[in-house]
DNA sequence: ATGCATGAGTT
DNA sequence: ACTCATGCATA
């Protein structure tokens, strides 16, 4: 899923490329660099009512990307399949991932009457990950030192941990992941 | 569907 | 120490 990551970067370096919007910039946007919001809306929707249409879940396409032999492609999971389709990724990701999906639907909806070959069995060790949860007031006062200091220092994240009692790695993940979530499609300002 | 976390690549 | 893409665990 490397190739995935390179892809979304260079389309991102070559967005902020040019700072000035002068005169007819030859952006190169060839008929395979779709990044029109509108026009990968529209994909989400379709492809969401077509795979459902196929009677398969969000799962099994996350896996069955592996069978496409694309290179430099594997599987991804469910929760990125579902982030794809409400458009809660940001609008790189979403552009990197389009012809991906594209793809496995064409191919899918080819062999519509096959077998969906096997749902990639990676016996991965038993190592159970935890998630803390943060309660209710605490993450309402984060979000408030948020709304004032998206960005706090390393110094003001430790003040803030103490405050909450909470560890200081989880609100500076936090505060990353806050950060993160303004950027998605769907709620970001820029798009 | 979404919260908290990880890891690679940057800055 | 951050951003970004991504995912396990869980509501």
């Amino acid at each position: 899923m490397s190739a995935i990551n390179h892809m979304a970067h260079h389309s991102q370096s070559m967005n902020m490329a040019h700072p000035h919007g002068l005169a007819s910039h030859a952006v190169i946007s060839g008929p395979e660099t779709e990044t029109d919001p509108r026009e990968l809306e529209s994909f989400a929707e379709r492809f969401k009512q077509r795979r459902i249409k196929l009677g398969v879940t969000q799962a099994d396409v996350g896996s069955a990307l592996a069978n496409l032999k694309i290179p430099g492609v594997g599987c991804l999971s469910q929760s990125t399949i579902c982030r794809f389709e409400s458009l809660t990724l940001s609008h790189n990701n979403m552009v990197a991932l389009k012809p991906i999906l594209e793809a496995w639907l064409e191919e899918a909806e080819r062999a519509q009457r096959e077998k969906m070959t096997k749902p990639e069995i990676y016996t991965g060790g038993d190592k159970k990950r935890k998630r803390t949860s943060i309660a209710a007031p605490e993450k309402r006062s984060l979000e408030a030192y948020f709304a004032v200091q998206p960005r706090p220092s390393s110094e003001k994240i430790a003040a803030i941990a103490e405050k909450l009692d909470l560890k200081k790695n989880v609100v500076r993940v936090w505060f990353c992941n806050q950060r993160q979530k303004q950027k998605r499609m769907k709620f970001s300002a820029t798009y």
